[in-house]
RNA sequence: GCGGGCGUGGCGGAAUGGCAGACGCGCCAGACUUAGGAUCUGGUGCCCCUGUGGCGUAUGGGUUCAAGUCCCUUCGCCCGCACCA
């Protein structure tokens, strides 16, 4: 017999990377009679860094369910592309001086070559790129649609301001309130900026949760983000004039107990009133110190809490007309309900401790705590007192009833919040899409027309933000100064660029059809691709981009461009990969796996297949380079059974049972993201396979099958080696017979009071009746029993049968 | 702080309320071998008085014939917090 070759992955998997690229098979049809599937993973950002370990795991589980679809008949859609905007991007052109497309070019070159190497089905013809033009062109495009409804509007908001670099931060650029870079203090800054307002999808942001297949923590962060709460909003008269406060309040059934009003330092009505304040300089000067805080920082419960009772003004209690004092505070923030609160200390743990620190009298309204202790907050038990009209009603009752006569005296309104607030869209930035708008002194700002799109982004020679805050563009005076595409006189473009979040809310719908440049995409392939069958990312997009790209389809669903209101019909995430140290992988750490160092040593398959087997997929897991060894160990050993085939047709009896369970175990596993004990059952199937001297062909055929997703190179040429065929990318995914798996005898754990004693052999269809009288009778747990009396028996078909004796 | 999640051997982990520790790593022993950091086979939660023994799933309590799993308590760790992506 001829020396087969030792499993070479090298040579193996260059082969068939080769052979799928050319023969196209993973590249989606279009048109196509077939039933659709599209599995979307999140488009990495191209780091200088190249692929972390990270990527290769959300990749590999789709790559998984892709590979699986395509057996099962579908024709699927895997797509890969990349988010390259960015502030690293950015930072890194702005320190070697060198242009940020060109870096990401050699980016996305590095990391696209990366990818190949691990063998992932994607659909390469249909790489999407949101710095390129022909892609940022329809960005811009979603704006103006966005814009011409309504839903993009300027707002002055604040901005981290570094007084050192005299330019604008991100929040990850502020560390401990100084400038990451220079250490100088960061204060909040007011600026004119672009806004979205995707607080008017709260609702259906909201909603589109109920028909939507997405894991529930990832529903549950959703909800809480969005933060929806019932409630109203109550004037109160500021005593003595003509003016009003207006607050919101989700316990308005609480309003007798209102002893005193907080507002945020940033409220227009101490400007308004700065004259008749007695104490205006020490609240002006509470004011600077709270704009160097973040909203993280003013609201944190635990820190003490500070403020200081504005002089001269005080409001009337609507409910009871007693006049009340006004404090100023940091921990009401401008940015939630109306900026100002009532606080009823009796009820409200921050209340609370404010009005404890600073001796304010408390009222107790509701009945049932003890509020010299604490805040009394339950919201079920509760019974109103102290409240005139409202005493004896349960909390629920008093809040309908105080809103209706609210709503009657004209005092106030019923009202729902959201926590969600609008999308900060601008950036003084240069890498990012330009904004399509231009300023005209006459017409005021103006879209770009949409026959000019896209706005380029012009060449600068610097990239640094400027001392002005400006974006840099704004020093390209040639591309600023423009004419005005509504009265044709001078004009000039906006210079604030789009956030990296623009380009990635709406990606999934260019790669239904790439190459449009009509129509963002050809709404014959919308029709056919969309929604995303199954979508997986990382837990830390939860909240954002998730939200956003939801808020933009919801949007264009509206505009009647994509027929389903929601995305995504699926929503599943990974775990973290971390270091062998147990820490996240960072450079500063030391402690980074390069995927290309590790496939050198094992190969492709034994890293994927280590992704998948290191642990449960949705959590965080350190890595361990020895398992990886394992996993490569294991393909030596489904390597060699090729020089182990036993003769016989079909499945040998002893192992039937066996083979239709890891058939079912497997698919099964591999739909729920089990793909640790779905590869742990393939294992144990060699195991068993070695145990016996080796396999019959068939029952190599179908482990070979069933292992394809995860391991494809050696698959496939294993496949060809043993003559199966050319080629099991579309080969029919195996099946399995529940008939086939049953089995003589099955072994039982035998308990007596609840403890294990011993085992015993049943037949698999032995009753729970057969198994109360005949059991007890059996020799073999009598002996177990030790001839104690059996008073009765509970019997679980195939797990035990515990005993309870005297 | 708020929101979400997690806690099981030396390590990664497995377990529809039903025999805790599958599978892998590491370690120990044996076989084969000129050789072994290759391969194959077996063993491996902890403790002791070595048994049909006791104890064991972060902590303390509860529900149940039965709890890693359900309920409450405490502790610890991780993710997000709106200009990182």
């Amino acid at each position: 017999m001829p020396q087969r070759p030792a499993y070479n992955p090298e040579q193996i998997e260059t082969k068939w990377q080769k052979r799928w690229m050319e023969s196209g098979v993973f590249n989606a049809e279009f048109p196509s009679d077939k039933p659709k599937y599209y599995c979307l993973i999140e488009f990495p950002y191209p780091s200088g860094n190249g692929l972390h370990v990270g990527h290769p795991r959300s990749n590999t589980a789709l790559d998984i369910i892709a590979r699986k679809r395509r057996m099962e008949g579908y024709n699927v859609l895997y797509p890969i592309g990349y988010d390259a905007f960015g502030l690293p991007t950015e930072n890194f052109a702005i320190k070697n001086k060198i242009h940020p497309a060109v870096v990401t070019k050699k980016n996305i070159d590095h990391f696209r070559e990366q990818l190949q190497r691990l063998g992932f089905s994607f659909d390469y013809t249909r790489e999407v790129n949101t710095t390129d033009p022909a892609y940022y062109k329809w960005t811009q495009w979603i704006f103006l649609k966005l814009l011409e409804n309504g839903l993009a509007y300027k707002a002055e908001m604040p901005i981290n301001w570094c007084t050192g670099c005299k330019c604008g931060l991100a929040n990850e650029e502020v560390v401990g309130g100084v400038c990451e870079r220079c250490g100088s203090q960061v204060v909040r800054r007011v600026k004119s900026q672009w806004m979205l307002r995707i607080t008017k999808y709260a609702q259906k942001l909201l909603d589109g949760l109920d028909h939507v297949d997405f894991i529930d923590a990832v529903k549950t962060q959703q909800r809480n983000w969005i933060g929806r709460s019932e409630g109203a909003e109550v004037d109160f008269q500021l005593a003595g004039k003509d003016e009003k406060l207006r607050v919101f309040t989700t316990r308005p059934d609480t309003l007798f107990g209102a002893t005193y009003m907080v507002v945020s330092p940033e409220h227009p009505l101490i400007e308004k009133f700065k004259n008749e304040i007695a104490n205006y300089a020490a609240i002006a000067a509470y004011r600077d110190e709270a704009a160097k805080k973040s909203d993280f920082e003013r609201t944190e419960l635990a820190k003490d809490k500070t403020g200081v009772e504005i002089d001269g003004i005080r409001a009337v209690n609507p409910v009871n007309g007693k006049e009340i004092p006004i404090w100023v505070s940091d921990y009401v923030l401008m940015s939630y309900g109306t900026g100002a609160i009532m606080a009823v200390p009796a009820h409200d743990t921050r209340d609370w401790e404010f009005a404890t620190k600073f001796g304010i009298p408390m009222v107790e309204v509701v009945a049932g705590g003890d509020i010299t202790r604490e805040a009394y907050t339950d919201i079920v038990d509760g019974v109103l007192c102290n409240s005139d009209f409202l005493n004896g009603l349960r909390v629920a009752d008093a809040k309908k009833k105080i809103i209706d006569w609210l709503v009657e005296k004209g005092l106030g309104e019923r009202k729902i919040n959201y926590k969600l607030r609008d999308w900060v869209f601008s950036r003084q930035r240069y890498w990012g899409e330009p904004i399509p708008v231009v300023h005209c002194p006459h017409c005021g700002t103006v879209p770009v027309p949409e026959s000019e799109l896209p706005v380029l982004l012009p060449d600068v020679e610097n990239y640094e933000p400027t001392d002005s805050g400006e974006s840099p563009l704004a020093a390209m005076t040639d591309w600023v100064n423009t004419t005005c595409p509504r009265c044709g006189g001078p004009a000039k473009r906006e210079t604030d660029t789009m956030p990296q979040w623009a380009g990635s809310s709406w990606y999934f719908l260019r790669y239904c059809d790439p190459h449009d440049d009509k129509a963002f995409a050809s709404q014959e392939a919308l029709d056919y691709f969309m929604p995303v069958d199954w979508y997986n990312g990382g837990m830390e997009h939860t909240t954002l981009h998730l939200l956003y790209s939801r808020f933009w389809h919801l949007f264009l669903h509206d505009l009647g461009l994509v027929k389903a209101p929601e995305p995504y019909q699926k929503r599943t995430s990974h775990g973290m990969i971390l270091g062998e140290n147990n820490e996240k992988m960072s450079k500063s750490r030391g402690n980074v796996i390069n995927p290309d160092d590790i496939v050198n040593e094992l190969g492709a398959d034994a890293f994927r297949l280590y992704e998948m087997f290191m642990g449960a997929f949705d959590q965080a897991i350190p890595w361990s380079t020895n398992g990886a060894r394992g996993c490569r160990r294991f393909l030596d050993r489904v390597w060699r059974l090729q020089d182990m085939v036993l003769p016989g047709e079909g499945y040998s009896k002893a192992l039937t049972p066996l083979m239709h369970e890891t058939i079912k175990k497997v698919g099964e596993d591999y739909e729920a993201m089990k793909y640790n004990t779905a590869i742990a059952a393939m294992m144990s199937l060699v195991n068993e396979f070695y145990a016996a001297g080796g396999c019959t062909r068939e029952e190599l055929r179908t482990l070979i099958l069933l292992l394809s997703p995860v391991a494809p190179h050696i698959c496939e040429e294993m496949w060809e080696q043993m003559g199966f065929g050319s080629g099991l990318a579309r080969e029919p995914w195996p099946a399995y017979d529940e008939k086939a798996m049953k089995r003589a005898e099955v072994e039982i754990g035998v308990q007596v009071n609840g403890k294990v004693r011993g085992r015993i052999m049943v037949s698999p269809d032995l009753t729970r009746e057969q198994a109360e009288t005949e059991l007890p009778q059996r020799a073999d747990v009598q002996q177990i029993v030790g001839g104690k009396t059996i008073a009765k028996v509970i019997f679980v078909p195939g797990r035990l049968c515990n005993l309870i004796v005297k």
